[in-house]
DNA sequence: ACCCCGTAATTGTTTACTTCA
DNA sequence: TATGAAGTAAACAATTACGGG
């Protein structure tokens, strides 16, 4: 798949693909605003606010009689910790996990969630970015598909002249053509036989997945029904 | 007042591993 | 020693709920 991330643990992905672009980043989400320093209302101090959010890690503080947990909300601190931890590694294990707990003054649940949360975030953004990647492939061979469809048109139309294949690269010398049979259920240009060393090229040329080229002229002999 | 979005937190499931009979 | 059941922990997916614009 044509989707590479531009670092194995950051947001920023690019697509490799001709005419599109992409660098997004969940930057955006961090916000400016740092109001995680007193939990809001000022109804704590910023001590019991530690105290609340460093206690025993399984405990739900809500349950345990005291005032309902309020939102956390990370300073803009903390979250560059984070990021940049997520960025040497999408997961903790319990060491580091208890070191940056300590470090962030937050409970290791808190890590630990915020890692959870920031891994899905991340795989949202990845298939997200596959899916525009998809759809617009899908449109590229959709596009391709009409043409062909046009020239095999053209080419019914015709049906002229001996059963050869005009080289792209030496015009001068047709190329001994293979047989070229379209399928009346599938409408699919097949070849029944190989004379030449490369027959099926143009075929291929015509289904390969890359835009191609009309330079490649292909005769159409009168049919003869394949067997399949 | 209401809606929407981002995200912290919860809940339930899956998976890998360990222990023990 | 091999094996299957039970227990445990970690990761994950889906969802909820809160807070701010």
């Amino acid at each position: 798949m044509a989707v590479l991330p531009s670092s194995s643990s950051s947001l920023e992905l690019t697509i490799s693909m001709p005419g599109f672009t992409s660098t997004q980043s969940l930057a955006s989400s961090v916000r400016d605003l740092d109001i995680n320093q007193v939990p809001s209302g000022g109804a704590y101090l910023e001590e019991e606010w530690l105290t609340l959010n460093m206690e025993d890690d399984d405990q739900d503080q809500s349950s345990n009689g005291g005032p309902p947990q309020k939102k956390l909300r990370l300073t803009n601190e903390q979250s560059r910790l984070l990021e940049e931890s997520f960025r040497q590694n999408h997961t903790l294990n319990p060491k580091q996990k208890e070191g940056l707990a300590m470090q962030l003054k937050l409970r290791p649940r808190q890590v630990e969630v915020w890692f959870q949360n920031r891994r899905a975030r991340s795989k949202l953004k990845q298939t997200e970015m596959e899916c525009e990647y998809l759809k617009r492939w899908f449109g590229s061979l959709t596009e391709q598909n009409r043409r062909l469809h046009r020239e095999v048109e053209e080419l019914r139309a015709l049906k002229v002249g001996p059963p050869t294949v005009i080289s792209p690269h030496m015009s001068s010398k047709p190329l001994l053509a293979s047989t070229l049979t379209m399928c009346p259920r599938c409408e699919r240009v097949t070849t029944t036989s190989m004379i030449n060393k490369s027959p099926t090229k143009n075929v291929i040329m015509a289904t390969s997945t890359s835009a191609p080229t009309l330079s490649t002229k292909v005769v159409l002999v009168p049919p003869i029904q394949p067997r399949h």
